[in-house]
DNA sequence: CAAATAGTGTCTTTTAGACAATATCCC
DNA sequence: GGGATATTGTCTAAAAGACACTATTTG
């Protein structure tokens, strides 16, 4: 490389002196995926969409979608989460961006993959009118995917379980008052394994982010549990 | 949105039904950039280029350029590697991806961010005959960089931080033989504080991923070092 | 009082961290 | 022997993990 007229991170060589074999590419195509992700039925379950056409026709999909142009990639992936989610305001962070050449066999597509913790609470019936579209699947329990999906879940699985030990994400997917029990049948969601009661209550415990409410919640024929709030204030964040 | 005719996740709406205010955007473009990282003189530094035309003429920023038509994104950062360190086959860890609408000022960029980690040995001189063009800075001590390209050295530095905990990557800075003291340096210039010597040995050897070897490194008037193997067997990798 | 979940404590093992003296080489 | 870095161990505190019984409520 010359120093006198060396090409720049942005202005590639093949700007300033096309080749015949350097022809002008068109750009590829950026989109995002949201693996959108909540607790049912006391299992950690994914929205997914199914495939009306070619490719991948009647598989099911992470939602995506291209990113417009004057929006930022998070912008993109919270307007995917409330087209197919309705909700707003949720756990939403970056996890990985996929660009194989042939991921997609129409174009290059590029996907930046965001995945979204949704609370119980906030989980609407939204995607009920439209069942035969989309639908929400257990995350050990997933139909075939299109495209590279599966490797992505795949991979969500593991920067979810990588993160619920050193940070607050566990809570992202509960109600603001939550029992004890309901946050490690989270936690057992994720990690994919039976967690010992009194060790687990006595460490959450003594990390201090949880604030006894005066409230208890009453199911069944048992003594009813105590209501905890996270309590936000020496939380390092997720 | 209907059963019928609702966009699937590669066919935006605005390619079937065109509305005035949704006309066909230009795609993006699509760089990689590539934090490279070495040990030199104790210190953990990056190898930045100096920009030689607007925006930010003048100022340093991280080696980066467009991905070609069929090249994969680590491909891309792969070739970035060559060119601008003349190394291969070191290590290659995709960060994250920064896609703020105007982090370019000439067109929307989205770049897709990698670290690699230089061993020391596969250092070559490879910088030197052009040595205005780039230059190599110790990563608490860097120049004014162009675009966002400061946070992207933060958000490295965080991300290595981490990592260091939980893997076996700090070996990656390394050659294939080397003292404890070489690791502890390593450790130090990345956690950027001093470790204690007796118990970073004894916690390291406690992995049982290092192997001793028969050698010893003499330098200095002062007792030789016994030079260790990084031993992959039992890694669960970086 | 039977059923069901909530709630609680101890002991052991492992890990983290503070802390200082001796060993070996070159000059 | 002086200078310089290499190498080694103990003690304490904190954290992790195994393990079982009592409490409270409803039907």
């Amino acid at each position: 490389m010359r120093a006198s007229d060396a090409p720049t991170r942005d202005q590639p060589a093949t700007r300033q002196a096309p080749l015949a074999s350097e022809v002008r590419q068109e750009n590829p195509s950026v989109t995002v995926d949201v693996v959108i992700l909540t607790m049912r039925k006391r299992r950690l379950e994914a929205l997914l969409v199914k495939r009306k056409r070619w490719p991948y026709e009647g598989l099911w999909a992470i939602p995506g979608g291209v990113v417009a142009a004057d929006e930022s990639l998070e912008d993109a992936a919270r307007r995917k989460l409330e087209q197919e989610a309705s909700v707003r305001d949720v756990y939403l962070e970056q996890l990985y961006t996929f660009g194989d050449p042939h991921r997609d066999p129409r174009r290059r597509v590029i996907t930046v993959v965001y995945y979204a913790l949704i609370r119980a609470d906030e989980l609407r019936l939204a995607v009920a009118d439209d069942a035969a579209e989309s639908a929400w699947f257990p995350v050990d329990a997933l139909p075939p995917l299109a495209f590279d999906h599966e490797s992505i879940l795949t991979y969500t699985m593991q920067r979810l379980r990588g993160k619920l030990e050193y940070t607050t994400i566990g809570f992202q997917l509960l109600a603001p008052e939550f029992t004890l029990s309901d946050l490690q049948e989270v936690y057992e969601a994720i990690l994919n394994r039976p967690l010992d009661k009194r060790n687990f209550r006595k460490k959450v415990l003594s990390t201090g982010i949880l604030e006894l409410t005066t409230h208890t919640r009453k199911s069944g024929q048992h003594r009813p549990a105590a209501l905890y709030r996270f309590s936000p204030r020496a939380d390092r964040g997720a």
